[in-house]
DNA sequence: TGACACTTACTACGTTTGTAGTAAACTGTG
DNA sequence: CACAGTTTACTACAAACGTAGTAAGTGTCA
């Protein structure tokens, strides 16, 4: 599943909080983010189309709600990064990151602990990757 | 610097080679992208637009050679997807990789390695970001 | 020198994305 | 109930993207 720009702001709003309403959603986007209602609309019409939120009525409104969840959505957008500018691996991703100025030696001593304390909590989720 | 799925699959093969001629690139593209050689040159006059590429002549045949540079375009599609998927911050990235079911238990200790081996490096690159 | 192959320059065209507008239906309120 | 504000349904439209076609030019080899 691959989200736009846009329809990552709405996401974002929706994951943060729901069921919502359109306006709900238009209260919680940033700041900098000032679209006309019926654009928020026309965006969650096509994350419907997608498969990446549900609506339904309460009388007359309508509530909207993520069915992607922003694990699967992060997950895919990972990947889809790795693919192109990452040779399809994530070692050079890590490699990248590790190496990046943008990382701060706070973030990179964060990232050690993680590493530590992570050591391999994981398995039971094989074959949920890659759907959605 | 925004690079299109398209535009990725030209830059890396000129990443990889240069300067190229359009066959050339043809020739490099991964085998499920079959195109068009005027599919390139489309992709390639783009990118000569966007500031990404440059063109010369020699005799008759044009020749392309990167202006962007990887680090730089990876740079900017990881500040991206950061900035969407990941609250803008670095942090949420790693936690997230780090806890990725995709991580194998050797990535994980290829990273745990780069991290140590990677003390301080860096410094001297600070206004070389977010440029191009 | 003419035919063929390759290159270039220019144009094309459907789809997706960003961003809305409009008209009609509905709802709450004086 | 009439009016004002809200919501919905439908439509719009330019820019970006993916993908390519065509015509005209050039080099080469028999």
């Amino acid at each position: 599943m691959k989200l736009t720009d846009a329809e990552w702001q709405v996401m974002n709003c929706l994951w943060e909080k729901h069921p919502a309403t359109a306006r709900g959603i238009a209260g919680r986007l940033p700041p900098q983010v000032k679209w006309a209602y019926t654009t928020i609309r026309t965006l969650l019409a096509r994350l419907i189309e997608k498969g990446a939120v549900r609506e339904y009525k309460e009388g007359n409104t309508s509530l909207y709600e993520p069915i992607l969840t922003r694990e699967n959505a992060r997950r895919s957008a990972l990947k889809t990064l790795v693919d192109h500018a990452f040779d399809g691996a994530y070692g050079p991703l890590m490699h990248f990151l590790v190496n990046d100025p943008n990382l701060t030696p706070k973030q990179r001593q964060a990232l050690e602990e993680a590493l530590k304390e992570q050591p391999e909590k994981r398995g039971g989720k094989e074959n949920d990757r890659d759907n959605q």
